[in-house]
DNA sequence: CTCAACGATGTTACCGGTAACATTGGCGAG
DNA sequence: CTCGCCAATGTTACCGGTAACATCGTTGAG
């Protein structure tokens, strides 16, 4: 019946506008700009839709109008404790406008980020987000040429140019030490990841150690040599409060490295915060289910989702906004007192 | 220059072609079928595609070619503790096969996953993957026309038409009441979740009465009221173990109530597993960090995105297979032994 | 030596929408 | 009554690829 080459089998724009009585681009406008189809027609368009289940293809239409509805996002990797709610604050905020979100891990590899950065500008995606300021120079020259809105999310580095979306990593360790120092703690150490590549976390060791520092104080970084946090908690705590002159506190690069080693801990029969002060980062689930509870910081992980995709709509002319798009979008952790420190 | 109406401003096909000195379906076929161009050809089009720092625009191959390398993945939510696991696998094994993931979520509400089914649609998705074999009828009429492979993961319905990737949760819920059984228990409760919507935990339950029943035991099963898991284990805690013929042992429908009810027994004095033995569902991150630690069934998370995804995969001819591709997938569930039961 | 078969490459049209411009009819101002 | 403007709708071509078929030069069997 109709040409050699066969399309999906669905029905397009042009079988709705045959069995409206009307031109395909009037039943375009129906969807893009309803306002201005008369009433007349839209009823009768929409009763064609409605016949023919009529989905528009959004193949086609991104490529006619070079506007495709996808956002794409790299992210460290979506089953870790702390990005899944920024995943899922973002992807429902873009899906609430008709956008969809394509996803991909990086494992907090510079390498692999790039990969998917590549692969996703084929996408012609509306705009695109990266975890951290962090990248491999092929990305950053891909991302200066791509002419689509670009979010850097969970660091904050005023100087870059893509719009910035997150925390001060620098300042939550500061703030770590501020609260323990008023605790009245003075042997302070500071337990680093072991994890190559989440260099975020190392700018939360330099806030520490500047923070130390500026207090008249000695910064004590214990780097584990394990790679599973639990593990490597562990061996903090063996190697920080098993001393002449143990720790009076520690804070952990982040909850599962202050977990492990405080659970070590209690199975040797220690007591905490007696035995030593616990600080953790990140607010994990299990955080406030411990016993004792943890105290830590948590990140603004679904604001920042949220904040991300606001920009990015508002960058896309889908929200209305007045002014200029803030560039800069500091937004504050939240210190969780809790009982172990 | 060129026409009247702008494109990307990127490099195109065309662009490749005229700078190589060949026609376009050459530059396809070289990135589709390299073995078909000549070695000459392909290093000067190597290089043309090189210096244009071309990208194909994958809008437009889908469109022509009616196979976009596009795969929807409606998910409950995102940043939950389990479905986490399964998104990161899948998305990591089709990246691998240049596939890229468009996911949504349902929060257990068939109308938005309807929705999000409908929205997946437009991008004629190569293959579709929805969770639980629960769905609203509009869900079950497009998915029956959609005309591309459909996984249904996470349950097991061999009655049902799609592709089956998952485990029993009737077996789930039997498990835990052979398990406890065996360690001499008699008087066991089941904590249902008060979470409308998820309607495989409901399975599990089913399958603890049929199993509590066939045993002589008589089921009991403990609703709360309270919305949030943590203050619903509680309640159940305190309903089923301070009573003058207590629960001897607790299964929860997940590792969160689990958690929250063996968090209130502990702060109220209560020993586990000595007062009670506690079983949970999930495997959590967190439950091997609980003091005492949680015993629990571990779903097959990371097999089933893994599963699915090498399922699809071959139903696309993008992986060999010898024989029919297998429409049902039961995998295993652990039961991990641990201190609470 | 002839011709069929085949491998390598090109031509054309089409996938399903939409931008840009054209057309039409109704209405108010002059 | 004529003209100009505007709102509603249509025509045409194009977005950037690829399916289908055509073409051309080689090669090997008969």
């Amino acid at each position: 019946m109709s040409g050699k080459r066969k399309g999906l089998g669905r029905a397009t724009v042009h079988d709705v506008a045959k069995l409206a009585g009307v031109s395909s681009i009037t039943v375009s406008r129906y969807f893009k700009q309803p306002d201005v189809v008369s009433e007349a027609l839209r009823l009768r368009i929409a009763e064609a839709v409605q016949t023919l289940d009529y989905l528009p293809n959004q193949a086609a239409g991104g490529l006619a109008s070079t506007r495709g509805r996808i956002v794409a996002m790299v992210i460290p990797n979506i089953s870790g404790p702390i990005f899944a709610n920024t995943i899922q604050s973002f992807s429902d905020v873009l899906n609430r406008h008709g956008y969809q979100l394509l996803l991909a891990s990086s494992y907090f590899s510079v390498e692999k980020e790039e990969d998917a950065v590549r692969a996703f500008l084929g996408w012609s995606p509306a705009a695109l987000v990266l975890t951290s300021q962090y990248h491999s120079a092929g990305t950053e020259r891909l991302i200066a040429k791509a002419g689509i809105p670009i979010v850097e999310t969970w660091d904050y580095a005023p100087e870059r140019q893509p719009l910035q979306v997150g925390f001060s990593h620098l300042e939550v360790g500061r703030q770590a030490v501020e609260y323990l120092h008023g605790k009245g703690h003075r042997r302070i150490a500071f337990v680093q990841n072991s994890l190559v590549g989440d260099l975020s976390a190392l700018d939360r060791r330099d806030g520490y150690m500047a923070r130390m520092t500026e207090q008249g104080l000695e910064p004590w970084v214990f780097v584990p040599t394990e790679a599973d946090p639990f593990e490597a908690g562990r061996q903090a705590i063996n190697s920080l409060l098993q001393r002449k002159q143990p720790a009076e506190a520690v804070i952990f690069a982040n909850d599962n490295l202050a977990a492990g080693g405080m659970l070590a801990g209690l199975r040797a029969g220690m007591r905490f915060p007696q035995d030593g002060a616990i600080f953790g980062f990140g607010n994990y689930a299990f955080s406030e289910l411990l016993l004792p509870s943890l105290t830590t910081i948590r990140p603004p992980a679904r604001e920042i989702g949220e904040v991300a995709a606001l920009r990015i709509l508002q960058a896309l002319g889908e929200v209305e906004i007045e002014g200029e798009i803030p560039h800069l979008n500091l937004l504050d952790c939240e210190l969780i007192q809790r009982e172990s420190a």
